[in-house]
RNA sequence: GCCCGGAUGGUGGAAUGGUAUACACACAGCACUUAAAAUGCUGGGCCGCAAGGCAUGUGGGUCCGACUCCCACUCCGGGCACCA
């Protein structure tokens, strides 16, 4: 009899809905596993066979940790606000509520008929005005922490459509809805500083358990560059009366090459440069100049930016800059080359070395003057095709002459800051976040604009925050849909909505008419899972809110001790801190184990923390474990002896993929074990250990002379379940996510930390991501080109359980795969192979004769079987860790087939092969597991454990070699001395033929492996 | 231009520096069947009668031994892009 997946599914699928099978528990009595997906968009095209392969990857991991004995948050919500709903109520009038809703209703049927394991009960919503309301405060806190602000920045405009674009509706410079041209519009918008921790996004990257990709895609975008900022007076501008060795005006640039200033032979600025309005008066070429900007500032950006564009320019007549380190007076240019985005908006143009200036320079004939030399002391640079980029020794530089490149870069910003012209500097390309949309289906910024309050207020602007208990600020219900063509949102047009009273003078007042971007809700989504339903749920940060600074984690944590020690008295804390310790996972974990460390401080923040604690009189006994630290290539390195589990985390070091590899040194790791921190990257991470301790240490202190009501905040603080299950343990999702998504949402986490409504510094542990489905030929999958596969179609004729296992079988994860329906054949018919041969074991259970028979007859074989279950158990548990998902699945192929061959298989061996299989085949698993005589849930199992001495082989076939080619192969016993193994191998006949008598040169033989016989 | 990935049979792909091509698809042959489907079994990288030789995008190198490590390049995919 066939597998009926129709009916089976269907029976489990219901059986887990009603049994709650998947639902998290808040009690932490168990370890906890937050395994988390990228919420979906419900967009009106339902699942794309894409979705599921991230979901069906962690299903599977989570899965499996549930039979491992963790407490698992698998949960599923929907980023529901967006363009399609809003372009679709203005096409056809109905509400995005409406066409959201209906969406949803399409994408939690698929999810429901694919059997992925959600907790359904914690679903959440963003378009919900319960949620919202959270995302309304996170932006009311940015703003009174001084984060969120107005200012002027460029819209995408189409003047035919008469409405704001997104980014993403901009395609090659164009509408993407009437292809008609795009313009740049200056609007007052929201901003978020996210630039303020640009820093803290980098440094502790390096903590992090990312996928590498993902760590260089955030270093790259958020573009930190060190370098100088210097002041270039300008003699023309007469200040008398700072005398005529002072200039109060200058120009100042940024520039990664302080060390080329003797080469700046001229000067460049933006066309948005304020200098050009400022000294208008004193340009004698004002016409010129007003032309070429004017032209500049029509160009669209990707006329500006196009590289293979001639660089142009207009020099700037009746005004100069002077050299600071030549004293010479150079010329002002202005060209669109220069940005007024990035540094200060100007540069020094160093011709001889930066390509840029190089092609300007030479068009225009401006002056080079070569300063870095490659071939020092011979210098023998004359004449340069192309700018040189490289490190050299400085020449023509005066003081900096002879010095190599980092050394003058030293020097002179020393110089530069001695003489006050300038200093060092760090940029970066990342921006503030603009955070208005000009759009009706967002959430509502809860800001509202007060003429009266203007002056009064310490916001200065007019711009008053909405009381957090007026929150949430709903959107406005509306009948009609309509386009603003003043280019505001179409909330602006409903009068009602704008019109209300200023909360702080009572008097009239307009609403904030923008929305927030899509990015908002899902920066914080990974939270609200932890308690969906709370109604209160950020107001336990209220304990601390007051008296924290943002950025100031120190005084958070202090206050938080103080507390606890007003509460216990310092000696009846026992609190073991560790420092400068690699924060990965599992070393955490094993760090823990080892010496009951509470907490992790890094670096500099250790010895500043220890400080404190000691002024304080917290420390009641420090100790030093042994540690050394030494500096390496300006790294610090940290050697610890050899421990017991040195093994273990050697093993580890060796399969991670940090970048901690790179500077581990392997032949010190012959003596014991090192790994180095960079010297510049300090900062706090994982103050979780701390929350943890608190959480775990708490509740057991007794005869404590505590204020009860302080207490019981305490106690409801430290068990609000965001303390339980944050961070993250494992998010997968796009690569298309790894810069603004994963940026954003790490920024808002680490504010919300800051102001002690996050109990960790970082929403993620690790991060993975999954290669896209295409369609077949390589092409993405899209509407337009009509090749979307359809889960429903593929489920209807296979079942979910071969559609999870085929996505998971195609290939490697992380790598893109190409869909091909013909392959599911084979999935499918791995499992009625699985089915028949579960049949079959229950067949004969019925007839007790047969039974026996099978089992005696099966006596001698099943050694070999127990063998491979053994080796099977520990390659699918591996390479489910380790998202190896295509290998895992063979491997339960083989097993299978085997199974098949051996005519039989004994019950106790084909029940860990059906938990095996559960995770990535649910439901064929859950009906084999009630016919083998299992009551409930498959789920509740506990996964097979894999014993090594069961999987060890008795004999191997050993690999017989001359000169590194295969010759001959011979069985023999596992335990075979190299001695007995060279004896072998000289006796084979194969390998007497090669040597015809001669004597062999060298024989190499790999223990157990192969013998290599050298002629 | 810069930064990440990737390239292995007819196809998707597998291989801690140690038997290249596991597993699956497709194909061919056989068995079961009146027949088909389903299922099972067998086969195959290429050249060669064989011995053997040649094969992991290309060309070099290290090594007893390289798909794997190093150097130089080609093509494909992705990201950034006048970032000073």
């Amino acid at each position: 009899m066939p597998y009926n997946f129709k009916r089976t599914e269907k029976k489990w699928q219901k059986y887990w809905k009603d049994h709650d099978v998947f639902a998290a528990s808040d009690d932490a009595a168990k370890p906890k596993f937050y395994g988390l997906i990228e919420f979906p968009y419900p967009s009106g095209h339902g699942l794309h066979v894409g979705h599921p392969r991230s979901y069906t990857a962690l299903d599977v991991v989570t899965r499996k940790k549930r039979m491992e004995g963790f407490n698992v948050l698998f949960p599923i919500g929907w980023d529901a606000f967006g363009l399609p709903a809003e372009q679709y109520a203005v096409k056809t009038g109905t509400h995005p509520a409406v066409t959201t809703k209906k969406n949803i209703g399409t994408f939690k049927r698929q999810l429901q008929m694919l059997g992925l394991g959600f907790d359904w009960s914690r679903e959440v919503n963003t378009t919900d005005s319960e949620y919202y309301h959270w995302t309304q405060w996170i932006f009311l806190q940015l703003f009174k922490q001084g984060l969120a602000y107005k200012a002027k920045a460029a819209i995408n405009w189409c003047p035919s459509c008469k409405i704001g674009l997104a980014n993403e509706e901009v395609v090659n410079n164009a509408c993407e809805r009437c292809g008609g041209p795009v313009e740049k519009r200056d609007k007052e918008q929201w901003m978020l500083r996210i630039t303020q921790y640009a820093d803290r996004l980098i440094d502790d990257l390096q903590y992090l358990d990312y996928i590498e990709p993902v760590k260089i895609q955030q270093r790259n975008w958020m573009g930190r560059s060190e370098g100088a900022r210097i002041k270039f007076p300008l003699p023309d501008i007469k200040e008398p009366e700072f005398g005529k060795e002072h200039f109060q005006n200058f120009l100042e640039v940024f520039t990664t090459r302080p060390d080329t200033v003797f080469g700046a032979t001229y000067m460049v600025i933006a066309p948005e440069h304020p200098l050009l309005e400022k000294y208008r008066a004193l340009i004698t070429n004002g016409t010129e100049v007003a032309a070429y900007v004017k032209k500049a500032r029509h160009k669209s950006d990707m006329e500006r930016t196009d590289l293979a564009k001639e660089k142009t320019g207009v020099e700037l007549k009746g005004i100069h800059a002077r050299n600071p380190l030549t004293d010479e007076d150079i010329p002002i240019w202005v060209a669109d080359y220069v940005s007024l985005q990035y540094g200060t908006g100007a540069i020094m143009a160093v011709p001889a070395h930066d390509q840029r200036d190089f092609e300007f320079a030479k068009k225009y004939k401006l002056p080079m003057k070569i300063v870095t030399c490659p071939h020092y002391p011979e210098q023998s640079c004359p004449f340069l095709h192309e700018a040189y980029l490289g490190d050299g020794h400085n020449i023509e530089s005066d003081f900096l002459n002879g010095l190599a490149t980092a050394e003058a870069k030293k020097k002179i910003i020393a110089w530069l800051e001695e003489h006050g012209v300038g200093s060092r500097e760090v940029q970066y390309k990342l921006r503030d976040w603009v955070f208005s949309r000009q759009r009706y289906w967002g959430e509502p910024i809860p800001m509202v604009h007060c003429q009266k309050c203007k002056e009064k207020s310490k916001y200065g602007d007019g711009w008053m925050p909405l009381p957090e208990d007026a929150l949430p600020l709903k959107l406005p219900a509306i009948k009609k849909y309509e386009v603003a063509d003043t280019g505001e949102s179409p909330l602006a047009k409903i009068a009602k909505w704008v019109k209300t009273k200023c909360p702080a003078c009572g008097g009239s007042a307009t609403r904030e008419t923008d929305t927030m971007p899509n990015w908002a809700g899902s920066s914080w989504y990974f939270m609200r899972y932890a308690a969906p339903r709370d109604k209160r749920f950020f107001d336990h940060a209220e304990w601390h809110r007051d008296e924290i600074q943002p950025n100031d984690l120190d005084k958070r944590l202090f206050a938080l001790l103080k507390h606890l020690k007003t509460l216990l008295g310092p000696a009846e804390i026992p609190f073991w801190i560790a420092g400068s310790m690699m924060l990965n996972g599992l070393d955490r974990k094993l760090w823990r184990h080892m010496h009951d460390i509470d907490m992790f401080v890094r670096g500099a923040d250790f010895e500043r923390l220890l400080e404190v604690l000691r002024a304080d009189g917290f420390i009641i006994h420090e100790e030093h474990n042994g540690w050394n630290r030494v500096e390496k290539d300006g790294c610090q390195i940290e050697i610890c002896p050899a421990t017991p589990l040195e093994g273990e985390l050697y093993a580890h070091l060796r399969h991670g993929q940090e970048q901690v590899l790179h500077r581990y040194d392997l032949e010190r790791a012959e003596r014991g074990w090192l790994w180095g921190v960079p010297f510049r990257t300090i900062s706090p991470v994982y103050m979780l250990g701390f929350y943890r301790f608190l959480r775990e240490k708490f509740p057991k202190t007794r005869d404590v002379k505590a204020d009860a009501e302080k207490m019981a905040f305490l106690k409801q603080y430290l068990a609000h379940p965001l303390n339980y299950w944050m961070p993250v343990t494992w998010y997968n999702g796009g690569m298309e996510h790894a810069t603004l998504h994963m940026l954003y949402s790490r920024f808002w986490n680490k504010f919300l930390f800051d102001i002690g409504a996050a109990p960790t510094s970082e929403p993620y542990e690790k991060r993975t991501s999954h290669g896209m489905i295409l369609a077949k030929g390589g092409e993405k999958m899209s509407k337009s080109k009509g090749n979307v596969v359809n889960p429903d179609e593929i489920v209807a004729e296979y079942g979910a359980d071969t559609f999870r296992m085929y996505e998971m079988f195609m290939g490697p994860f992380d790598q893109a795969a190409e869909w091909d329906t013909k392959g599911l054949v084979g999935v499918h018919r791995f499992l009625q192979k699985v089915w028949a041969i579960g049949l079959s074991l229950r067949a004969s259970k019925k007839t007790k004769q047969s039974h026996k028979t099978v089992i005696s007859s099966e006596r001698s074989e099943s050694r070999d079987l127990i063998r491979s279950l053994h080796q099977t158990i520990r390659t699918v548990t591996d390479d489910i860790e380790s998202m190896h998902f295509n290998t895992a699945v063979s491997a339960l192929m083989e097993l299978a087939n085997e199974m098949q061959k051996a005519g039989g298989v004994l019950k106790k061996q084909f029940k860990p092969f059906v938990q095996l299989l559960s995770p990535f085949a649910p439901h064929i698993a859950e009906e084999l597991w009630t016919a083998l005589g299992e009551k409930g849930s498959i789920t509740h199992s506990v996964w097979p454990a894999y014993n090594p001495e069961l999987a060890r082989e008795e004999e191997i076939e050993l690999v017989l070699q001359v000169n590194g080619k295969v010759r001959d192969t011979v069985t023999v016993s596992v335990g075979i001395s190299d001695k007995e193994a060279e004896a072998k191998a000289l006796a084979s006949e194969k390998i007497q033929k090669w040597l015809s008598g001669k004597k062999p040169k060298k024989v190499i033989v790999v223990s157990g492996k192969l013998v290599n016989v050298v002629l």
